[in-house]
DNA sequence: GTTATTGCAAATGATTTGCACAAGG
DNA sequence: CCTTGTGCAAATCATTTGCAATAAC
């Protein structure tokens, strides 16, 4: 975890007037362990064997805390359930590619999307706060040699593909 | 409808070989009678008083359908329920502007944006499928002038916020 | 006659919430 | 102490699905 991460986090406690538990800690510290975006469940399944576990109650209350701190940013990849993405401070550009073939999901930035971001929500006359492109796409190997790793490693891990809802 | 809605409808009705019933034929007519986007919910309420109701499965099924035959667009709003847009075929391109201060959602399509995806879609070694940005912004009137008519509408209309999930 | 379709009601599954109890400060 | 936090179980709520009855073709 960044010391910015831990700043904000400890400067949001004290302005809401929060206290600290083991459970919201040991929840942080998995949540900021790495940079991958991950869904309520992988984190539930993150906790496993941890000393401080909480129930799943207080797993999603802390989602919700840390989002409304803005240590967290909420995306929808399209298979019914909330990713969380904890990589927002260092990279606020948020943009994902998913591919509809296996699933992956290429988080990826760029500079002309943000100037275009800036220019079209001015031009419709609101000010800009966040935006993401989503774009979905499919697999170049697949398509020429009509296989994909990822396909079959999304299989093994028996990953929800898009389009499948919950 | 258009006669294109018309045409890809009945092609794909008779390449799946499926069935023309009353249900469906009033789904569709009250789904293509304007290129508003709307929710399950909303379009059982159109339904309203109207013979040829159907139940809500079927309105669900019917959905699936459209969207499979590339009719409809599922767009994710951030409110948790899924938006459907009837308006796919004119513009392929989707973009969505939300006002968190009202809800209110600005359709709109740019070229920039267009060309900036494909490009990186390519870049990163995948085939462009498609493609939406999502744009939360705030109202500039509600900024300077302290108040929003579109807010004082949502609030009149009960309009669930972005923000509020269920 | 087959086979797709419908309606109903029950199931799903992620997320939320009421409540009584536990525990920070 | 006085709140806030927690766990549990029950509640939500949009959406899906099993199944028996219907209805296209």
């Amino acid at each position: 975890m960044t010391p910015e991460v831990r700043d904000r986090l400890d400067a949001f406690i004290k302005h809401k007037g929060l206290r600290n538990t083991p459970q919201r800690e040991a929840l942080v510290q998995a949540i900021f362990a790495s940079d991958e975006h991950f869904t309520a469940d992988e984190l539930w399944d993150r906790l496993r064997g941890k000393e401080a576990r909480s129930s799943r109650a207080t797993l999603y209350r802390t989602l919700g805390l840390l989002t409304e701190a803005g240590l967290l940013q909420e995306i929808d990849l399209g298979d019914g359930q909330t990713t969380y993405d904890p990589n927002f401070l260092d990279h606020p550009s948020h943009n994902h590619l998913v591919c509809i073939d296996c699933g992956k999901v290429v988080e990826f930035q760029d500079h002309g999307i943000d100037v275009l971001n800036d220019c079209i929500t001015r031009r419709l006359g609101f000010r800009p706060v966040k935006h993401s492109l989503r774009i979905e796409a499919c697999c170049e190997s697949l398509r020429s040699k009509g296989h994909c790793r990822n396909l079959i490693q999304a299989r093994l891990e028996g990953k929800r593909l898009p389009g499948k809802k919950r």
